[in-house]
DNA sequence: CCGAGGTCTGACAACGTTGTCAGATACTCG
DNA sequence: CGAGTATCTGACAACGTTGTCAGACCTCGG
């Protein structure tokens, strides 16, 4: 800038002002000052300017559990519309599921100063975020509440999602209905199997422990324990897959054995109408969730201080196999 | 800082010594500076301290053209397990296929001083980053080439690919060969119909231009595209999509009339193998792109100066669903 | 006992930019 | 014609941090 400044034969200041598109400054200047930037390729520091003048830096920073997976990769899309729609720029970092890694890249968002944060979180306590929050930088929690912290938080309605589901099992007749999930450690799995748990209590049936089955973290676990399941004595005449990853390797062992044993499943996925049967589904609109997510982060940034506020994004059952016998 | 520092009785530069675990600091003194870090709930401001060291931000830009795309999900998933390896942080940015976006975020990116650059770029004309390379910001294009600038770059085979697959697929006899594809205003799409021409000229196969079709941009279309030329007087017998958008569409047409025409598509997708009937495609490591190019555009960060290099990634043809015919 | 070298600390300037303010000139209005 | 206002410019300090350097103290070997 200083360059310029002598390049052009004005004070750096008015270097600034003219970068800066502010008023007051002689076209004929104005013209001198934005040859000098040319010439000299010059390029604003943005960190820099954002130093002095304590205005915010134009970033937000996104925490997920990893990048690649498609219900987070949907998320960081709709943020980043709506980050866009702001002139900001988004930073995602991946916890991996790991607390600790989790407090670490938060705080590092923090250190460089981020206008609000986004965070799905791994952990359970972000007390450690209190400081910052009341320091001045917003915080969003969506999907998995925050732990000891009162935050803004939008959740989606498992409990009530998986209710909705094991309901419609129960109404076709089903008593005996296998209740698959991945992890209890995990809020949502949590969520969703209480749900399904007030479901099969309201219709009476029995909520047999052995029909649950959790640890299921991948298609070809979910399939073999379906198959066991269906070799034993009194073997589940409907599943319940509490995400779509164990519904996908579900599906291909009932296809596989042509049994006739229905299956229902938390999460959409996009094959899910091209399946060897179609899929009924409890479906939710992950775009909603963050981007409601996103503008509530968006209205804090631009001085919303009203007491943190509870969101949460319905779901709904999406009838696509009839139900099999 | 200079609040801790009267905190703790000790001046500004120790504190700062302490915060970056400097050597030569007594260790009380040590003590009295955590404490008071702790009291006022400093943190560092990552910024002010690059601005002043001149060193990197350990940030870098990867701009891609759409976030939620699973494509790009991956990219950006492996980009950010590099750039963690780096404890680097990473600023996404979509384009949305808008070269003048593309131009505008790159240059905000490098206003906020990023260490370098990975884009898989949406416009022709990168020139206006020559200027930044040279001022010491690496860029690393992938997926698709640079615009006049030489830099490095790191590519699909989508070409031999290409060839491979029709190549197949004349080898199984076929003569009358549809190609389905998106536009020829992308790179891929070019490269993919011209290593198709390839190996239809190498056959002898008439390379019938009612036979290739463009502007497919969603699996809907693709359907109807196939529908339409299935009714034609004298159909293809094999179908060559030159995307998984476009596969989708095509198999679920080829289904639902229980066509035995033969598909064979470019790219990979998940639920490929359970799709009516397995699907041969030509597959590539996106994972292997990303992470190629992460590690170029690091060792460039590192200081490497030799010139730029173009790395080519293998495709290969993954034969999953038997020749129909 | 002296000098060399290691340990430890703080004053000061600097990174690249902008806020503040004072000053200069021109224009307007009573 | 003088006062007030609008336009225009630059000197200077400041944002939060760290590099540089000088200096104080200590230890140790000769």
């Amino acid at each position: 800038m200083v360059d310029v400044a002598a390049r052009a034969g004005v004070s750096v200041k008015t270097v600034s002002r003219v970068v800066n598109n502010a008023p007051y400054v002689q076209p004929e200047l104005v013209e001198r000052v934005l040859a000098a930037v040319a010439e000299l390729g010059f390029r604003r520091n943005h960190l820099a300017s954002t130093l002095r003048s304590g205005q915010a830096t134009a970033t937000i920073g996104l925490l997920i559990e990893e990048i690649a997976n498609p219900f987070y990769a949907t998320i960081a899309g709709a943020v980043a519309e709506v980050a866009a729609d702001h002139d900001t720029m988004l930073i995602i970092a991946s916890s991996e599921e790991d607390p600790a890694r989790e407090q670490q890249l938060l705080r590092d968002l923090c250190a460089r100063r981020v206008d609000g944060l986004l965070v799905v979180p791994a952990g359970e306590d972000h007390t450690f975020l209190a400081g910052e929050v009341e320091l001045g930088t917003p915080a969003v929690f969506l999907d998995r509440p925050a732990g000891g912290l009162r935050a803004d938080t939008v959740l989606l309605d498992n409990r009530g999602g998986a209710r909705a589901g094991v309901r419609r099992l129960t109404a076709d007749g089903h008593r005996r209905i296998a209740v698959l999930l991945d992890s209890t450690s995990v809020y949502t799995m949590r969520e969703r199997l209480a749900g399904a748990r007030d479901a099969l209590t309201e219709a009476g049936a029995a909520d047999d422990p052995l029909l649950v089955r959790d640890g299921i973290r991948d298609p070809a676990t979910a399939a073999r324990v379906v198959a066991e399941l269906l070799d034993q004595p009194d073997p589940p005449t409907a599943f319940f897959s509490l995400n779509n990853r164990i519904s996908l390797g579900a599906v291909e062992e009932l296809h596989r054995r042509d049994s006739d044993a229905t299956l229902l499943g938390f999460d959409d996925f996009d094959s899910a109408r091209l399946l060897p049967y179609p899929l009924t589904v409890i479906a939710y609109d992950t775009r909603t969730l963050a981007r409601t997510a996103a503008e509530l982060l968006f209205r804090r940034i631009r001085g919303d201080r009203d007491a943190p506020r509870d969101v949460l994004v319905p779901t709904e059952l999406v009838a696509r196999g009839l139900p099999r016998r």
